[in-house]
RNA sequence: GGGCAAGUAGCCAAGUGGCCAACGGCAACAGACUGUAAAUCUGUCCUCUUACGAGUUCGGUGGUUCGAAUCCAUCCUUGCCCA
């Protein structure tokens, strides 16, 4: 469907009921309806890559563009080297200007995938990175033309701010001058690409007004923005984290097999939320998972969909049926022995961790403690012994609890392969060369 | 520059001369139960170590003491108040 017929079909409807309308300015919904409209996001290049928290963000963009309206994804390659306050109960560590650079392109990188930046549309995206206008822009000139227009007590009374001058840490001149900064970006933007919408999340909001009110002191304009809600688990653990550490969108940090379950793993009750959020499922589709889900929650159906849906989003196709395929095999029937995995089983299991061991070790015999710790999938003797006598270990889907067993040629599955288990869901291939 | 207060393990937070590797909570990991859930219960949770034990911790550095996270000096960092 053309894009200016589709506009009309009310975005901010749509991403309601999604419940990823936080706050929202008044009079951004009609101008959502009555012009193609460009808004944009910003990025800070924090990590080389983006993480599922991210994810967001970009759905918005994506739902914006399907909208018919044109993102413009913005890399804060200045803003970066600042900091922002937001959420952040301390002073943040400056990074250096060679780490910075790679995030800038990394993250880029990752955005290029997602959004359509086809030149011929008329409301392609766009991408830029905010130091292409920073850099040229003198403290003086920044103070006169820009810091003139806001008050001091204005950017202080904004949560961020007010949370740090209230703490005992403190904020320091550069990360309070962060909102400003991104502020002054809407205002570029405003003014040079006609954008009149920025989104983000609610952390967000706070540094988005400031914008809107830049815009309106320093350009006469008007300018909207709304936010989405922070991601949050059901047991106020934080999103997207696990004992790996983040969840990235680099298949390098974290592969889709690790992407596909992590969200298979989710409880029902975040499901339900992030199938609306994180997909874009129509109503009815989710509806209809959802109810077919309740028949019998144990088939997980919504949490299989949902993982579905992400890691195909994220890593395509291809990758989403291998990681169901090495899903399949791991879990599908966790009481068929080892033995009854072939050496393409093994080898085509791509989420699995692999370490290779020297073949005559094995030969030789060694005690499982050390075998363990030598193949690094336990950090030390130590640990693995402890894991050992907790329960927490299988050799070829078999339990051990025996910290004095030893490892030798009979364990070889396929005379070159030992499959670990540190839990129930953490699997190892160690291979013997 | 002056006065006051604070800095403890991933986070929060006790401890204020020996019983302290340091109470407790959160987070995390594993076990039981389950649906590869949630909730609940159990164990682990500075590092290394064949349960013994060893080593390094309580902002940094020096000191006092038989002995310090705890006392003193000094430096650094942070907050509050004054200039």
């Amino acid at each position: 469907m053309p894009p200016n017929q589709y506009f009309k079909m009310n975005l901010i409807e749509e991403l309601r009921w999604r419940g990823m309308i936080q706050d929202i300015m008044p009079g951004t919904e009609e101008q959502l309806k009555k012009e193609m409209t460009s808004a944009y996001i910003g990025f800070d290049p924090t990590a080389e890559s983006l993480h599922i928290g991210s994810l967001v963000p970009i759905l918005l963009l994506v739902h914006l563009q399907k909208a018919g309206h044109k993102p413009i994804a913005l890399v804060g390659g200045a803003t970066g080297m600042v900091g922002d306050p937001s959420g952040k109960s301390e002073e943040r560590n400056l990074l250096n200007e060679e780490t910075l650079a790679k995030n800038v392109a990394g993250v880029k990188s990752q955005l290029e995938r997602f959004l359509d930046f086809n030149a011929n549309m008329p409301n392609a995206a766009e991408m830029v990175n905010n130091y292409d206008w920073f850099k040229g822009i003198s403290f003086i000139e920044f103070l006169r033309d820009t810091g003139k227009h806001i008050t001091v007590n204005y950017m202080m009374a904004k949560d961020s701010v007010k949370k740090r001058i209230e703490g005992d840490t403190g904020i320091s001149y550069t990360e309070f001058a962060y909102q400003l900064m991104q502020g002054y970006d809407y205002y570029w933007l405003y003014r040079h690409k006609n954008c009149k919408l920025q989104m983000g999340g609610s952390d967000q909001w706070g540094n988005i007004t400031t914008g809107t009110e830049l815009i309106r002191r320093k350009a006469g304009g008007e300018a909207f923005a709304f936010t989405c809600p922070l991601i949050t688990k059901a047991d106020g653990g934080k999103f997207g984290k696990t004992e790996k550490g983040n969840i990235w969108l680099d298949a390098e940090k974290t592969s889709p097999y690790q992407f596909y379950q992590f969200w298979l793993n989710a409880t029902d009750e975040d499901a339900q939320k992030w199938i609306k959020i994180f997909t874009f499922l129509s109503r009815e589709e989710i509806e209809t998972v959802l109810s077919e889900h309740s028949k019998d929650a144990g088939q997980r159906l919504l949490q299989k969909k949902l993982a579905e849906e992400l890691t195909i989003f994220v890593h395509g196709k291809i990758e989403f049926e291998k990681a169901t395929e090495t899903t399949a095999k791991l879990f599908a029937n966790q009481n068929a022995p080892a033995e009854s995995l072939s050496v393409e089983d093994l080898e085509g299991m791509e989420g699995v961790i692999k370490f290779d061991f020297p073949a005559q070790k094995i030969k030789d015999g060694i005690d499982i403690v050390s075998f363990l710790a030598e193949t690094t999938i336990f950090p030390s003797k130590g640990e693995s012994r402890k894991m050992i006598l907790g329960g927490g270990v299988s050799i070829n889907r078999i339990k051990t609890t025996d910290v004095s067993r030893k490892i030798d040629n009979n364990f070889l599955l396929h005379e070159k392969y030992i499959l670990i288990q540190k839990g129930k869901k953490n699997y190892y291939l160690v291979k013997a060369i």
